[in-house]
DNA sequence: TAACTTTATATTGCACACAATTTAATTGTG
DNA sequence: CACAATTAAATTGTGTGCAATATAAAGTTA
């Protein structure tokens, strides 16, 4: 009968599977991604906060924060270089000067159109059927919520 | 009866289920092994190198590249950062001078004992049993290996 | 209302990721 | 053997992530 406790090479070997495994794909999705966020002058983190104002304009640099789970450290910078390409425009709120409101350009909405054709990509590259791809974020998701308890 | 294409609103929604779990999930992953590696002091990439050499010493730099599908533009500085708190030296390999070959020192492989303790960390903190893990893993890889053909 | 606390964003510094280029060593070819 | 082509790392430059700190506005309290 084999022992209880695992050798430290497979404990350390199993902790590679699920930690690495996030790690190496979602670099692996951003690679994918490139050449289609090039085509449309984006860089992966722009592209989610372009999708975080397609679905509610006008939000400010806190609350795009919370749905990205970033902060402004990262944010504030990243904001600027996709207001420095005419895509949206930050503006302190004149009800409270403290925050900025990140409000969509013409051509930051227009641009949304173009991004459509984006998310088929992922099922045409990896083959893998629409519901199995939904699953396996729904996995994905819930194991986050379990992490950031 | 529904339409059959959705509209846009809930194709970008949808993109941004398999995408950002990945992206938010493996973020979340690195904050919660922050605390466990600050006490042994590496980042989560730099723990990744320690991983595959505990697993097999002596590898070049492109070679630890492949196990993390990382390359040197990466690996470069963070082996020198590391080299630096002194758990592993690089050296010209005399066979063929272009590579680089990375061995542990006897601080970088005593380290191993302290890291044993990390993985079972996820299962405590997230009260997630074992099986799930290993087979959220397994998915996750089995979409990597789709997503890099 | 002056002093203190809290809140929202910005800044700074460090460590990745990665594309593109450079440097140096090795291999392949005539 | 000379020389072009290939290979392995290193370097450079840009863009994140994030901790820590700074700044400034709003709210709170004595």
């Amino acid at each position: 009968m084999l022992s209880k406790k695992k050798p430290a090479d497979q404990i350390l070997r199993l902790n590679n599977q699920l930690c690495f495994a996030l790690y190496s794909t979602s670099l692996a999705m951003t690679k994918m991604y490139k050449p289609m966020l090039d085509a449309i002058g984006l860089t992966y983190p722009q592209y989610l906060v372009m999708l975080v104002l397609w679905e509610e304009d006008g939000l400010t640099v806190s609350e795009i924060g919370e749905r990205l789970f970033l902060d402004s450290g990262t944010l504030t910078p990243l904001l600027k270089r996709v207001e420095a390409i005419g895509l949206l425009a930050r503006q302190r709120d004149t009800e409270d000067e403290r925050r900025v409101r990140v409000k969509l350009t013409s051509a930051g909405n227009s641009l949304r159109s173009k991004a459509t054709d984006i998310p088929s990509c992922i099922q045409d590259i990896t083959g893998c059927p629409l519901l199995k791809l939904i699953s396996l974020g729904e996995s994905i998701k819930t194991f986050r919520q379990l992490l950031m308890r």
